[in-house]
DNA sequence: GTCTATATGCGGATAGAC
DNA sequence: GTCTATCCGCATATAGAC
């Protein structure tokens, strides 16, 4: 169980960002925490802002691409049958894979606070980097949904996604507070697939 | 058109609390750009922190006691019809309100900004500061959307309000983009409540 | 790779003249 | 009420010994 400075400066930094926020949160509070020194930081990443990159690429790279090897798999098995995809599977291929991250059971509830975290900033800078990664999925999930859901506009089914970006962002922010902290699977994605679903099937009225 | 210092200062620093978020910003970029003197700041209000707190005293209070009062509205002439309440306008009575908002037009998209902000904040001393100004309106919809929902669980119409609240606030925060900055009541708020309304309504299934 | 020490700047807050 | 000047701490980042 040898963890490198470097693993332990990047699960430290993970807890800390979701906890506190990025700005909040000291290149100190992090080498402290980590019983590790204060310079090691620059020596292995650069700069803070380049730990915040680091982390999440190790991340979110992962997590988009389970996205889409669901989506796929949703794809080829539509393509077999002829039948149209299911919204409520297109949508729990979008959520779940935040939800199985959790290597240890321990860092799940962590991850999750972060990703919704980064959802919500809006400092340029972050928003690019994580546009980046994130593109690809954005891209084929909402042609997906536009698929799955023909009688809504283009229009209403991009913004739709965003809200629905926007219930799981605030859910995993932290907001959510089950009663237990045992099973965010069942507690909150469950739940969190239900309401986007219907969220997304919702009739467009158009005034 | 004479705006006093204290003035000048709440609305500069609304709009960059919103922009940067309220660690990134300095209480130097606020006086500079209103064109005050720093000291002014704790001059009239005492500390960072305070001038937050007026800030959203000065929004919140109002924004919560329409949402109330629209709530009231409904819940009376229920009352008289003997008619259940429907979902779509509770929904609308909640989420209406932080448009309405915009005194001259243009301090709408800020101040949408700032509640998705505040919203998606997760410092705890904010959070207190807000679920005061907040805790009314909480429970008053809760309570109307259990009435309006008989058939779900009070646990997951607990749970979907913050849902919901998360598609409200991410699509203030900026995330949601119109091509037109002109109208955001009908290109978010209508989408908005469609979308909110289906989520709220969508069947509960317990596997 | 890891440490100490330090450079350099920005942050909130305040003292005290006007 | 408004200004200048300043205190003082903490931030990121780096230089250089080990």
């Amino acid at each position: 169980m040898t963890t490198s400075t470097k693993e332990r400066i990047l699960n430290v930094a993970e807890r800390l960002f979701a906890k506190q926020g990025f700005p909040s949160t000291s290149l100190r509070d992090i080498t402290t925490e980590a019983s590790v020194n204060l310079a090691s930081v620059n020596y292995h990443f650069g700069s803070k802002e380049a730990l915040l990159g680091a982390l999440l690429d190790r991340r979110f790279r992962p997590m988009n691409e389970l996205r889409l090897k669901f989506l796929d798999t949703l794809e080829s098995d539509a393509a077999e049958t002829g039948k149209r995809i299911d919204v409520n599977d297109v949508v729990r291929a979008f959520l779940a894979p935040p939800f199985e991250q959790q290597t240890q059971g321990q860092l799940s509830r962590t991850f999750l606070r972060l990703v919704g975290r980064i959802h919500a900033e809006t400092n340029e800078q972050h928003r690019a980097t994580f546009e980046g990664l994130f593109q690809d999925v954005r891209v084929r999930f909402t042609i997906a949904l536009q698929n799955a859901l023909p009688h809504l506009s283009e229009r209403v089914v991009r913004q739709r996604m965003l809200f629905l970006m926007g219930s799981m962002a605030f859910a995993m922010a932290g907001s959510v507070t089950p009663t237990n902290d045992a099973a965010p699977k069942d507690d909150i994605l469950e739940p969190l697939i239900q309401f986007a679903t219907g969220g997304m099937s919702a009739r467009e009225e158009k005034p």
